[in-house]
Order: structure tokens, then C-alpha cells, then sequence
DNA sequence: ACAGTTTCCCGTAAATGC
DNA sequence: TGCATTTACGGGAAACTG
């Protein structure tokens, strides 16, 4: 009798479906007032028992007393009645769905109880579905369980529940169904943690993250001196999740092409960029996240050998704000340094380590190779991102004197020793002491 | 007592709270599932019914006959009992507040009996306060009933529920209290229509139409040899109301300022906007809004006088989606013409007639005068608007022999005249023959 | 006063109904 | 089938509540 049950408790058997529509597919988090729908399944294959099974939804069924001394909330599931194991018709099998659940918080006045409470984040609740079976004169209850579940009630707190989500998860085997996980949340080893940030950039983004983006966030993340990660440090305010989320989402929204396609280098340190960058040939540039901004950001950065001096620069980062108005290619496209006199140059030309630009993201620039001037009687227009001219210019031609000038006098002088070069260059002949960047402007 | 009866029916009045909060307040549309207030008020002053009024609200009441046989919604109100009239602190008058009110549909099978159905925009409900009272052994009852309200459940229902309310205002003497209006809608003259538009205009942008504004308006929406509008052309999908709601919005989100201060000329006929710039001097532009994009659109017409021809150009719509990025006080800014040889100018200087951009705008330019090159170790942006030139350039010189050149050979070198005289103005002085527009880019 | 939490509700997208 | 209408729910902000 006793191994019958314990045979029949795991014949149940519980599937999510998708729970917040627009998130990649995450189950486990559930919001307030927002259906969802649990599919159960009979695994023993017994016909027989056909329509006889009435399941029922429970939320937090037994848990009382473990949890109500912490103060978790308590919610119940809209959903009245039983329903019945049913035929499912490709394959035989005996099943239930149950669609158009919702949450909803049952309102106790005793709350306040606890100053140890936790983040509601940090709750773990359990679903089980519950039958009874009679069999030859033997009776005995029938349950499964869902996986944790955090229960949100606004979309502001899916970075929290998420947090938890993936610490459970990497937890799963060393602590079952622990509710009260968050109570005294274990570190996790960076082999752990940093196997499920990468399939979370594996989820939104369709790539990986590779050796030395990893390398990057280690340095980031753990930096105990037990060379662990622990939850506090990493999930509150200003911890890494809220930093590497915000860029998820920025990938998400705005990048998908550029990350699978590896074309974002994305964690890389202001240092090691300037290593990078500064043994390549002028114009060779490379994406990375902004460290700074915890809602996600992207800049590139770009090399200049001028004279001998080697200059590297980044530009202030891409918010999502702004991404949705202009594609990051096209940015990078229609990039413009403006000097005093009005000349523009585009100082973007290979990507790390040396990929034309066009290569890389040719594909993706809105604009069509030859633009009309007029569309329906209107002048074409495009949005361009402009910088003013951070690298000096180089030295002008020794003849001159330029021992009086200001600074301002230089660099005019400067360009329009250019506007010269380049005059006499298209009119004449090819210079060819010509600067490299002046000539790349493809537009 | 049939007097007293007429007297007391008056007495209540009803007061709409703001429903729909983030519309500049309109009340007369109701949005089913989102919370209203109501505040009753009896208006003869009579203290000594204090808490014998007993005032219960209902939805459609006594429209039954009328409305269902044009298979009209019903809705319920989300309030079950009654409310006491109740000593208003201030002034002592007998005040009901209901707050937390919302409607539900009622469902009927029994709805596509009509094919004549309105749309339901076009439906008109009102919503009666009714008390008892019995004073000196008479009973009589009173009933106070709000101005007609449209009832939609979805925001995108709202542009349609506030051309009702509109029709409905204008109507309301002559057709008093009409819940079939739109069965049969009468026309109304322009003076009538122009009247309600214009208090758009002020209600979203604190600024009304002018005559030449209305003139505009008049000419586009009054086609009819009757000289009126016709409900079923202002109101339906290609009809006025679509696109003027359009700019309504585009102003509320992102042209308060320019519209207040009467910078947006606005509805000005492409014609019309040939004829005022070309007799002004070259830079000389207005704006107005799109004709086609049914979304809210706004453009800039500028004057070019060049070498004897003037030219009169406009440039692709600025849509919502793209001026929540960069501002239109930052686009003139920085609008950009861009020749080949990657000079650029900006083309527009004056504000018609003959306001500098910068007294019109410079108060809502987002850069400070002094931009620093570098931010936190980036390298400053911004975004800037540009076009490809349109406006051929002024003739060369006539020693030049061009007669074997193609267009493009022929531009370009024009352009290289631009940049030869460009050098030479400022390396050496100042050519008194210098083309007007070139010289004026100010950045 | 305040921070964590929930509610509110627009605006878009999807689903539904006719 | 297509269109009209409703429902769903993310996202930002306000309101709540200890």
C-alpha cells in the first residue's frame, strides 16, 4: 500500500505554460491577476481510470506553518471547482488542463508581525494538484507539486523574482523545495552562477557568453575574498543582476542581430579596450555595455593614430530610449565627427579586429545604397549622431608659423589644411601623404 | 405640489469628477472597468433634510423602450446602495460623493437583432441620481440626470467618443437631451464646428486657432455645396476629425511650447506656403503639419533664393515616434544639408516672417551654449536631422567649360567652387559675392 | 517620512464576436 | 471573411500601507 502511494504521488505530473507573454518564456514567476494555464498529466497510463480522477488546485497547500512564521503572503487561486482527468487524444494518456487561473492575494490583517520579513520576491510558494483514488478497497490521496513559484503583483518586480528564480534553480539539487531558501540564501560558485547568466544572454540574444566576457563579469561579480557570489550582494539595489538585466533587456529590444551575431564585444573594460584597440589601424572600433548606467547602455569605442600619438575614444553610450528611434547600425553608419568648418568624417571603419564595418552590419542599415532626394515632393531627411572633433588634427606643413596662434587658430588652420589636401587631391591627383580617416566617409 | 415637484427636480445636480485622467479632462466619456466619481449636490439650501435624502444611482434609467430597439449596450454600475446627502463642511449645502464607481456591460444575448446599429461611440447614456422625499405628508420623487455620456471600453474607442461629445456639445440647445442623436445626426455649419475645434486647440496647447488657421481648416472639412459638416464625413475613418485629433496629440506630447507661443503656423496649404515664403529672403521657413499622415505629423517649408531661381523646399514629416527622441527646437538646431563633399549648412534662419530661429526656439534648445567636448571620459553627441541638398547649386564661374560633364561631375564641382571660395573668404577676406546661405551654419 | 508593494490605467496587441 | 468591439497585460506612475 504504502509503495502504491508513493508510486501514484509522482504519477502527477504538472506543466507551465507560458506565464508572462512578452518575457522569453519564463514560468515560475507568476502576477497577480494574470492568467495563466497548468496542464496535468497522469503519468501511469491507466485508461481505466478515466473520468474517475478529480483533481483540484491548491496553492500553498501545507505550508502554513513554515511560512506564516516568516509573514509570506497568502493567495488563493481563482478557480472553484475540481476537474477531471480526461483522455488526451494523440496519445491515450490521462489529463487535465486548467486554463484561466489567477491569483489573488487573500487580504490578512497580520502582517506586520515579523520585522525579519522577507522581499516578496524572496517568498517561495508551491501549486499542487490534489486527487483521491479508490482502489480495490484501498484509498489514498494522489498530489503533485509545481516547482517554486514567486508571486509578483507589478511588472517592476519581474527583476527581482527573476533573481530568484535563477538562484533556485542553480540550487535545486543541494536544496529541495526549500521555501524558506531566502531566509539564509547560499553563495553560489561563479561555475554556477555564471552557467545560468549565459543562458540567460543564450534565451534573449540567441548567443552565448564567450571566455573573455565571462572573464569580465567574473572580475565584476566576485570579488570575495571567498571567490563565491552571495545573494545579497548580488540581487540588491545596486548589485550586478539589476546591471546585466538592464543590458538583456537592451539586447532584447534593440540588439537581437548584433549579439547573435557576435558582432558586440559588450564586457570589456575601458583598460582592455585600450589595449585592443591601440595595437590596430586607425578606425578599428568595438561595442561595449556602459558600466556605468544600470538601464542598459551601449557605446563604442575607436582608435586614432595621428602623428605618432595613438588616441582612444568612446563615445557617451546609446540609451534604449534612443535605440528605439535609430538602429544601432545606422548610428554607426551616419557617425559623424564635425570639425570647426563644418567637414564631417565618419572615424568608424573596422570592426575588432578588422571586419569592414559594411560587413558587419551592412545588412542592417535602414537606408537603401542610393537614397532619392525627394519622396512625395519632401526632402529626404535621416537622423545622424555628431560629435565634435576629439582627436587634434595633425601638424600642418613645417613652412607654417604657427608659434602665435591660439588654440582655436590651430585647429582651424589644421582643417583647412585638409579642405586643401582633400581639394587638391580630387582635382589634381591622389596625395599620397593623405590621412587615412579623411578619405572614409562613405556617404 | 406639481410645482414644488419641477422645483425639487432641479435640485440635484451632478458633478463629474476627471474620468480619464491623463486626457486634458474630459469628462461625458466613461471607460467601462476604470474608477469615476460623482458628486451630488442639492441645491435648494435646506439643512433640515440632512440625512433624510437617501440618493441611489442608476444607469439608463426609464431609456429602455428607446434605446434597446436600437440594440444600445447596457451597462450596471458597480454600486449597490444608496448614499445619504450629507452636510458639505464649506457652505453647509447637502452633498452625496460617489466614489469608486464603474460600469460593467450587461450582457444580452439578444444584440445583433438591428442592422442599423450605431457605432457604439455613437450610443448616448445618461446617468440618473434619484431620491425620495416625503415632506408634509406629500411624497414626490426627485432625480437629477447627468448630460449624455458615450461608454467605451477601450482607449482606442476614445477618438471616436469625443467627436460624439463634440457633435453632442454644439447640439445641446436645440436638441436637448436627444439620446438618439446619432440615429439621424443634423449637420452643423462651420461657425458652429470651428467654435468646438479651436477649444481643442486652447484646452491641449493653451492656444487658439486663428482665422488664417481656421481659414485653412474651413477649406479642407467644409466641401459641401450646403456650406455644413456632415456627421458621417467629419467623423469617419479618412474624415477630418482622424487627423486633426492626430496634430491635437502630436501638440499635446510634443509641441505645447512652440504651439503656445504661436511659432506653429500649422494648417497652411502647400500652396499657400509657396506664396508666403518666396516673396521673403532666403532661410526664411515655418512649420506645419503633415496633410497625409493621419498620426500627427509636422514639417518645415524653407525659402532658398539661388542665382535668380527661388526654390521652396519641405522636408519629410517629423512623426510622434521620432520627436519623442530629439526635440523640434533641436532639429532646426541642427537640421543639416549635406553636399558631397561632406559640407553641410543649415538652411533655416528665420522664423516667418523675420524672427531669428534662435529668439523663436534658443529658450528650448536641450544643448547649453558651451558644449564640453567630453563627458565622464566620452566623447559628447548629439542627434541632428539631415538631408542631402536639394537646391542646386549657383552657377560657377564662366571661364569653366561644363558642357561634357554629367550631373554628378557638374554638382561637384560646383561644390569644390563653394569650397574654393569658402577658403579663400577666410583665409584671405571676406568675398562680397559669398552666396547667403553658406555662411550661415552656426555651430 | 519613506520604501517596498500594490493598484490604477493608458496604449498596444491579441482575441473575440458579429 | 472582415471589421467592430472587447479583453489582455506590459509598463510607468500614483496610491497605498504599514
Amino acid at each position: 500500500l504504502c509503495l502504491l502511494t508513493k508510486l501514484l504521488a509522482n504519477a502527477l505530473v504538472v506543466e507551465k505554460q507560458p506565464v508572462m507573454s512578452s518575457l522569453p518564456h519564463r514560468p515560475l514567476v507568476l502576477k497577480t491577476g494574470v492568467r495563466f494555464t497548468v496542464t496535468v498529466r497522469f503519468l501511469a497510463n491507466l485508461p481505466e481510470f478515466k473520468c474517475l480522477l478529480k483533481v483540484k488546485p491548491v496553492f500553498d497547500k501545507d505550508v502554513e506553518e513554515a511560512t506564516t512564521v516568516k509573514g509570506f503572503r497568502r493567495f488563493d487561486i481563482n478557480w472553484a471547482d475540481c476537474k477531471v482527468l480526461d483522455v488526451d487524444t494523440p496519445d491515450g494518456g490521462l489529463v487535465a488542463e486548467f486554463g484561466h487561473m489567477s491569483l489573488k492575494e487573500r487580504k490578512t490583517r497580520a502582517k506586520g508581525q515579523n520585522e525579519s520579513r522577507l522581499g516578496v520576491t524572496e517568498e517561495l510558494h508551491i501549486m499542487k494538484f490534489v486527487t483521491g483514488l479508490q482502489h480495490a478497497g484501498l484509498e489514498c490521496d494522489i498530489e503533485a507539486s509545481s516547482l517554486p513559484v514567486v508571486v509578483i503583483s507589478s511588472t517592476n518586480q519581474v527583476l527581482g523574482a527573476w533573481a530568484s528564480v535563477m538562484w533556485c534553480n542553480v540550487l535545486s539539487t543541494s536544496e529541495p523545495r526549500n521555501l524558506l531558501l531566502f531566509d539564509d540564501p547560499p553563495p553560489l560558485t561563479w561555475q554556477q552562477l555564471s552557467q545560468v547568466l549565459s543562458w540567460q544572454f543564450l534565451s534573449v540574444g540567441q548567443r552565448e557568453l564567450d571566455k573573455n566576457q565571462l572573464s569580465t563579469l567574473k572580475d565584476k561579480i566576485v570579488d570575495y575574498p571567498d571567490d563565491l557570489v552571495h545573494w545579497s550582494k548580488f540581487s540588491k539595489n545596486e548589485g550586478a543582476w539589476i546591471w546585466i538585466d538592464g543590458i538583456l533587456d537592451l539586447i532584447k529590444k534593440h540588439l537581437v542581430d548584433l549579439w547573435r551575431d557576435g558582432s558586440i564585444m559588450g564586457f570589456v573594460s575601458r583598460k582592455k579596450t585600450q589595449v585592443l584597440l591601440q595595437e590596430k589601424q586607425s578606425g578599428t572600433f568595438l561595442l561595449r555595455f556602459s558600466e556605468s548606467n544600470r538601464d542598459g547602455a551601449i557605446t563604442f569605442s575607436w582608435v586614432e593614430h595621428t602623428n605618432g600619438e595613438t588616441h582612444v575614444h568612446a563615445v557617451e553610450p546609446y540609451t534604449k530610449q534612443e535605440l528605439s528611434a535609430i538602429s544601432l547600425p545606422d548610428i554607426i553608419y551616419h557617425y559623424s565627427l564635425r570639425a570647426q568648418r563644418k567637414m564631417t568624417r565618419n572615424p568608424l571603419l573596422y570592426l575588432y579586429p578588422d571586419i569592414h564595418k559594411d560587413t558587419a552590419f551592412g545588412r542592417y542599415y535602414t537606408e537603401t545604397s542610393a537614397p532619392k532626394k525627394v519622396v512625395d515632393g519632401y526632402v529626404n531627411r535621416r537622423f545622424a549622431s555628431i560629435s565634435d572633433n576629439p582627436t587634434p588634427p595633425p601638424s600642418p606643413p613645417r613652412e607654417m608659423d604657427m608659434t602665435d596662434m591660439t588654440d582655436m587658430d590651430l585647429d582651424e588652420t589644421m582643417e583647412k589644411q585638409y579642405l586643401i589636401q582633400e581639394l587638391f587631391s580630387d582635382l589634381l591627383s591622389d596625395l599620397p601623404e593623405l590621412p587615412d580617416p579623411w578619405t572614409s566617409n562613405q556617404e
